[in-house]
DNA sequence: CCCGCATGTTACCAGCGGTAACGGCAGTCT
DNA sequence: AGACTGCCGTTACCGCTGGTAACATGCGGG
C-alpha cells in the first residue's frame, strides 16, 4: 500500500528534519532561526511548517526526544537496588552527569517553547522552563508516593516533595555548571547530606544568632 | 547648579518610565513590547532607549527593583528571632506569599531578559530565569555559612545549600502557584519536614521496594 | 544673537515567525 | 494518451519586533 508507504517516508523525513534541527539548536541555541534551521535540513521555511505546525511544534517535538532519554536514565537510576541513600545520590549523580555532558541540550529543554498565550490573567505562570521539571517533579513525586509510607494526605505531601527535590536539583545543577565550583561527586554528597536533614543535626556557630 | 537639577529630573524621568513599564509588564507578560511601553509612558521608543540601552537594560533595572524588595522581606524573615524550624518555615512562607499576591511579578522575575549573547561555547548555561534565583541562593548561602558550623569546606557546602534550597522552594512555589493543590500553610509544612529530612527517616512501605 | 544641549519626534532598517500563492512531479482514473 | 489529484518545494510577502539615524524643538548662557 503506497498509503502506509508514504506515512512511513512522512515519518522519516520528520525524523531527518528533526535531527537537523537538533542539530542548529545545539549549534546555535535556543534562539535558533526557523529559517536557519531549513537551511540546515536543506530546504526552506513552509515544510517545516507543514511538518510542525509552528515553531512550538517543532520544538516540542525536538524536546520530547531529549526529554524522554533523560527519564529513561533516571528511571533506572531510581530504581536500582541499593539502600536509600545510595539510591538518592545516583539519581543526582544520573541527572547531573547528563547535564554536566550535554549542557546545550540541557539549555534548550529549559526554555524550549517561551509560548505562552496571552492568558488572560496570571494563572498560568509556571510556563518557562516547565515541561521537563514538571514531568520530572509529577514522576519523582508519584515514585515517593509509592514507595514511603507517609500517613494520610501522603500523596499530596509526595508530590511536593517530588517537585522539591527535582527543584533542587535543577537550581544546584544549574549553578554548578555555570560556576563549577567543585567535583559532580561533591556536590552530590551536598545535596544528598541535604536531604538526609543534615541541616537541622549541625549545630550553630558558636558566635552570632544560630540558624 | 543646574547639572544636578538636571541630574534630579532624569532620575525622576527614569523613575517614571520605570513605573510606566511596571504597569505594561504586569498587564502585558513578559513579552511587552518596548512600544507598548512607550505608549505607555506617553512618549516613543527612542527615548527609552537613550535612558536604558536596550529592552535588556530596561529589564535589568526593572527586575532589580522588586529583587530588592523580595530580598528585604526574606531578609526579615531569615533573621526572625525563633527556633530554626519555624525560621525555615517562616522564610518559605514569606516567599510563597510574595509570589502567591504577585504573580504576574513572579513571572517576570523568573525569564527577565532573555539576552544570551552568542557566548561561542556552552558554558553560560544558567542564564535563563537565573538572576533572582542566584542571588537568592548565593545570599541565602552566605547565611548558612555565617550561622552553621559546617566544618572544613564548609562554606561550599553551605552555598551548596542555598542554591538547592532556594530551587527546591522555586520549583515547590511554581508547581504550586499553577495548581494550587493545597492550602500555603500545608506546602510550607511538607517543605519544612523535607528539609528536617524527613525523608530519611520515614518507613517505607510494606508492599514493593524501599525508598 | 547664536550656540550648545537635552528632549522629543518621524522614518527607517534587519530580522523574526508565519502564510498565501504558485511550480513541478508522482501516481491514478477514464 | 491525457486530464485530474496530491504532495513537496519554492518565492514573495505580511505584521511585528528590537534597535537606530536624522531631523525638529525648546531652553539657558556667552
Amino acid at each position: 500500500m503506497e498509503t502506509t508507504q508514504h506515512q512511513r517516508s512522512a515519518d522519516q523525513r520528520r525524523r531527518e528534519l528533526l535531527e537537523a534541527a537538533d542539530r542548529v539548536v545545539l549549534r546555535d541555541g535556543p534562539h535558533a532561526s526557523m529559517n536557519a534551521i531549513a537551511a540546515e535540513a536543506g530546504i526552506t521555511k513552509p515544510i517545516l511548517y507543514r511538518h510542525f505546525g509552528d515553531k512550538g511544534g517543532l520544538y516540542r517535538a525536538l524536546a520530547k526526544r531529549h526529554t524522554d532519554a533523560l527519564l529513561r536514565a533516571l528511571q533506572v537510576a531510581v530504581d536500582a537496588d541499593v539502600d536509600r541513600r545510595e539510591r538518592v545520590a545516583g539519581t543526582l549523580d544520573t541527572y547531573l552527569a547528563a547535564i554536566e555532558a550535554r549542557p546545550q541540550v540541557y539549555r534548550f529543554l529549559m526554555h524550549p517553547a517561551e509560548d505562552s498565550q496571552p492568558s488572560e490573567a496570571g494563572f498560568d505562570v509556571g510556563r518557562h522552563s516547565a515541561p521537563l521539571l514538571r514531568r520530572l517533579g509529577e514522576e519523582l513525586g508519584t515514585v515517593i508516593a509509592d514507595r514511603v509510607d507517609l500517613g494520610p494526605g501522603g500523596d499530596l505531601v509526595a508530590r511536593v516533595w517530588g517537585h522539591g527535590i527535582v527543584g533542587m536539583m535543577h537550581a544546584a545543577g544549574d549553578w554548578w555548571l555555570g560556576e563549577r565550583p567543585c567535583s559532580r561527586a561533591e556536590l552530590v554528597a551536598s545535596l544528598t547530606d541535604l536531604l538526609c536533614g543534615r541541616l537541622f543535626q549541625v549545630q550553630d556557630r558558636a558566635d552570632g544568632p544560630g540558624f
